[in-house]
RNA sequence: GGUCCCGUGGUAGAGUGGCUAUACAGAGCUCUGCAAAAGCUCGUACAUCGGUUCAAAUCCGGUCGGGACCUCCA
């Protein structure tokens, strides 16, 4: 199936046309490791992931995806000092190496990400490569110097800058973003940092020492500068050294169009002469907590840590996410989120059940067996899918799928027909991976309730109704449901 | 100051000229000794004011409200 994306280059939804006939090449800007992300970040995060999957199964595509660990910037370098009050005691101790530093500071978050992004549902596996920032220093002073001899950049101060005034002189800036440089707001800091630059639109492409500092030896121009790279630059150069220029798709957060992407983009046309860096541009919009931004000084800045310490599954987040479109605001309150927990555990229980009638024939990745899907029903499969080819339209599919769930009766589905239905579902969680094929496990009961619910059973069957409830009370005091069936019960946890 | 987005039922969130999602919660019913689970049914929502139109939640304008971006924030 054909699928369309947003594309900030051109405003529109275009159908999707991979470059290389192998595979898509994709890249994600990833996080900067000087904390824990918190579950704005991870919108970006499970929006690229997402993407992801619908390119290979609804699309059908290969994907090489690529995802960078940002592990050198101003705040990491500020966090990452002995003597920083963000210093862990995880970390190990500071020694006096900067680098030394840097580099236990940044595994630890980096870790933690690794650790977050799993266990809302991302598979390390789907990436071809997970570059860090600092291990492709070399790539990054390459194209500074092509930048430099195009005569795009200039240095001043120790530090290399873009010249945008230059740039534009062939090139368009402002492709992401309508710039209107006449109206900056008043009173903002113009100037970010204390280096020089000509023209407040120029950015840095490289940053000289200060003391106390990490820093690479580097030479241009016949000087040594040495110093670190600009933000922007790592994105270029990494994208160009892994996947090849241009890519297909590009994605990132709403944010990240100005300065960070339309910066990356002229580095790339700049430097390494092409028309491109990537087709597509794909950017998610932000979350919203309880209407708000997030923001530590309104108390609503959350991380995975918060909602797991409130017993909140991360699957449950990331399927909250899928409700809404990828380019809405998402307003996160705990209350959607125990809406889309309930639903997500409603198509999980359809899937046991449709499993228990399965004959278990396991046609893996065939589609031939969707004639024997109640014909019916399969059409809310089709405009399932259709939704996900169609700008990745989330809530659409999980309407229709829902649908779907809801007209399917399990009952008198033959198991032949039953096994169709759970490839088919496969199918929409390798997209959605929010549900699991496994068996139910079954669930530990112990032995005390074990023995009153027999108790129970027994006056049950004496008719002794007045006992009966008694005890299914002590049994609910105690966490347990009991459901009679025609000659059994089962327990569950309440 | 500039640029832009949004305001849909209790909640979240689709829809973007007529057919009006979906989920959760809620109500009623079926089933059940009573329950639970499940199934069925239901609510008649589109900030506000005006305009265009045979017809507007959907287009246009005003107002009110919320939000984003404007140099290193996903």
């Amino acid at each position: 199936m054909t699928i369309k994306l947003y594309n900030t280059l051109t405003r529109e939804v275009e159908p999707l046309t991979p470059l290389r006939k192998e595979y898509v090449a994709m890249y994600s800007c990833g996080p900067t490791v000087y904390n824990y992300v918190h579950i704005g970040n991870l919108r970006a995060f499970i929006t690229t992931d997402v993407i992801q999957r619908v390119l290979k199964a609804i699309g059908g595509y290969d994907v090489r995806w690529v995802m960078n660990i940002t592990n050198i910037d101003d705040k990491i370098i500020r966090d990452a000092t002995a003597g920083s009050a963000a210093w862990l005691e995880e970390m190990g101790i500071p020694s006096s190496d900067a680098k030394q530093n840097l580099r236990a500071f940044t595994r630890f978050y980096e870790d933690e990400f690794l650790k977050d992004i799993v266990s809302v549902g991302l598979d390390i596996n789907h990436f071809y490569k997970m570059p860090r920032a600092t291990e492709y220093i070399g790539e990054m002073q390459e194209l500074i110097r092509a930048i430099t001899q195009n005569k795009l950049a200039y240095i001043s101060d120790r530090s290399v800058y873009f010249d945008v005034t230059a740039y534009e002189k062939s090139h368009a800036y402002g492709r992401l973003f309508q710039i209107d440089r006449e109206n900056f707001r008043e009173g903002v800091r113009i100037d970010a940092d204390e280096y020089d630059r000509e023209s407040v639109s120029d950015f840095a492409l490289w940053k000289g020492k200060k003391p106390g500092e990490p820093f690479w030896e580097f030479e241009i121009e016949g000087q040594q500068l040495p110093g670190r790279p600009g933000w922007h630059i790592e994105c270029s150069a990494m994208s160009h050294a892994l996947l090849g220029l241009p890519i297909d798709v590009h994605t990132g957060g709403v944010d990240l169009r100005f300065p960070h992407h339309e910066d990356e983009l002229a580095q790339c046309c700049g430097g390494y002469g092409v028309k491109e860096q990537a087709s597509f541009w794909v950017h998610n919009e932000h979350l919203e907590v309880e209407g708000k931004k997030m923001s530590k000084s309104l108390g609503n800045f959350l991380t995975l840590r918060d909602l797991v310490k409130q017993g909140i599954d991360p699957i449950d987040f990331r399927f909250a996410l899928l409700f809404a479109h990828y380019r809405s605001k998402l307003n996160f309150t705990f209350e959607s989120l125990k809406a889309a927990s309930a639903s997500r555990k409603r198509i999980q229980e359809f899937i046991w059940d449709v499993m228990s009638v399965s004959d278990g024939a396991s046609t893996d990745g065939m589609i031939s067996e969707r004639e024997s899907v109640p014909a019916a029903s399969f059409q809310y499969l089709i405009k399932a899918a259709e939704a996900l080819a169609d700008d990745v339209h989330t809530p659409r599919a999980l309407a229709e799928l829902n649908t779907f769930v809801g007209s399917v009766s399990v009952g008198e589905l033959s198991a032949h027909s039953a096994s169709a239905i759970l490839n088919e579902l496969k199918i929409f969680n390798d997209v959605f991976g929010a549900w699991t094929f496994s068996p139910r496990t079954a669930i530990e009961v112990p032995a005390e309730i074990v023995l009153l619910a027999e108790k129970r059973w027994e006056a049950r069957k004496m008719k002794n109704w007045s006992e009966s409830d008694r005890l299914r009370d002590e049994i609910a005091n105690r966490g347990w449901t009991v459901m009679d069936g025609k000659d059994s019960y089962e327990l569950e946890p309440r």
